[in-house]
This record gives C-alpha cells, sequence and structure tokens, in this order.
DNA sequence: ATATTTATTCTACGTTTGTAGAATTGAAAT
DNA sequence: ATTTCAATTCTACAAACGTAGAATAAATAT
C-alpha cells in the first residue's frame, strides 16, 4: 500500500516531529492550513495503511510514524528505478548527476561519501 | 498537470518507441497486457494532459510523447527532493548512495561521471 | 459550573484513477 | 462486396483521494 501526496505530506511532517499531537501537526502545516477534520481524516487512513500509530492520551493522541524516512524512501526510490530506469541504480545516478545542478561543493562532497562506500566495499 | 501511476507506466513504452500506434503499444506491456480499450482511454487522458500527442493516419494514430523523459523525471525527482530532503539535492544525494546499494563498479562509474562535471565547473 | 476550545468520528461529495464492455467506424483480407 | 480485424469513442463503475461540515466528547479557562 502506498501513501498518496498529501499523506505523504503530513507523513513528512510526522518524520520532521518524531511524534505529534493533531496541534502540532496542523503547526507543520504551511499556510493556508488545512481543516483539523482533514488531518484527521488523513491520518486514519495512514494509520489503516499502518504508516501510522498512537497513544493515547485521555481523548488525545500522540502519533508516531511505523516506518522509517529512510526505509520509505529507498522503496520509493527503487519505484523510480524500476519504473524509468529499466531497474539499473547506476542509470539513475548518472541520470541524476546530470540533471540536477549540485554545485562545485556539493559535487565534492558527494564524491566523499563514494569514495568511502568503495572503500567500505 | 501529473501522470498517474499507470499513465507512468505506458509513458515510458511511448517513450521507449519514441512514437507508436496502438498496436506497438500494447506490444509494449508484460503480461497481462491490458484491454486496448484501457490503454484507449489512458492515451486520452494522457492528451488531455498535454503529455502526449498524435499524427491521424486515417482512421488510426500514430501517438508521441510531448515531454521528454528527461524534462518530466527531472521535475519528479525536485518534487522528490523538496518534498523529502528539505529541498537539499546533496542531502538527497548521499541518501541515495547509501540507500541503494550499488556495486563497486556501479560506485567508481558514478565517481567517474562526478568527477567529469567538477572539471566542467 | 459554564463557556470555550480542541480532537475525534461520521458522513459526504466531487474528482481522479484503474479498468474495461458495447458500439462504431474505418481498413484490410478474401 | 462482405466478413473480419483493429482503433476509437462512449459509457460505466468501483476504489482511492482531497477536502471538510456537523455532531460529539473531552479538556481548559474563566
Amino acid at each position: 500500500m502506498q501513501l498518496s501526496k498529501s499523506e505523504e505530506e503530513l507523513m513528512n511532517i510526522l518524520w520532521k516531529q518524531k511524534k505529534a499531537f493533531m496541534k502540532d501537526l496542523l503547526d507543520g502545516y504551511p499556510e493556508p492550513k488545512p481543516a483539523t477534520t482533514t488531518v484527521a481524516t488523513l491520518l486514519k487512513r495512514m494509520t489503516d495503511k499502518g504508516f501510522v500509530a498512537y497513544k493515547s492520551f485521555g481523548r488525545s493522541r500522540e502519533y508516531f510514524p511505523l516506518v522509517k524516512k529512510k526505509d520509505y524512501f529507498s522503496k520509493h526510490v527503487n519505484g523510480l528505478i524500476k519504473n524509468f530506469f529499466n531497474d539499473s541504480a547506476s542509470q539513475f545516478a548518472s541520470f541524476f548527476t546530470t540533471a540536477t545542478n549540485l554545485s562545485k561543493e556539493e559535487l565534492e562532497e558527494l564524491r566523499k561519501l563514494i569514495d568511502e562506500q568503495i572503500k567500505s566495499k
């Protein structure tokens, strides 16, 4: 099961806050903020889909993510890779480096990272 | 406007073939192939959304993409980056290299690419 | 205590998506 | 010419999504 766009947006807020009450989540939205009930609906759907859980405090709930951003995201990227790059991550990588324009500094940092990864193999 | 999942799948087939008749598109699908009418519906929606156009040949049509895969995709990735990485491409890049596991060879190739990019800046 | 605020649940409704049958029409084959 | 085949259009329908009002219930403020 997949999160929809607006569910993803909310999920992202939740990941940032790590755990949050309704109020905090609403605060996390930029203007114009959605209605409370909208967020509540999303939360319910996300809970049903197994991405979110909560701890009850009185009539109120502290929500928290059940999936790590990294995990969710790598599945996401892998979907992209499969879909667009015939399942070749390196093809994607080369695409990525040319398509987004990183600054020289960012590129150098990235190279450092890659070097470390190469060494560890 | 965005393409949906199954529209993307079809778009990808079209990108590969560059231009195609209905028949070719169907051939591009793996089993189980969708019904012709399903593809026709998708094509119509994609045409409405401005991603596809066609040249008529008799009662038949040769479809072709109106957007380049690279363009579509980089917008896509940028959305991802914006959404999940606070708009930082380098943050995404470093995430990417650790999250997908590229082989040593792939990593080295990637480093070569990055080197070239660095040089060109 | 009572009024006010806030979270939750229920209900709802228009839009988009995934999927395809029926009908139609034009082209190709015999 | 008549049958056959393939593409297009029309219609349809269930599921998912985006969004939120109304009603309710609990917590807080005065």
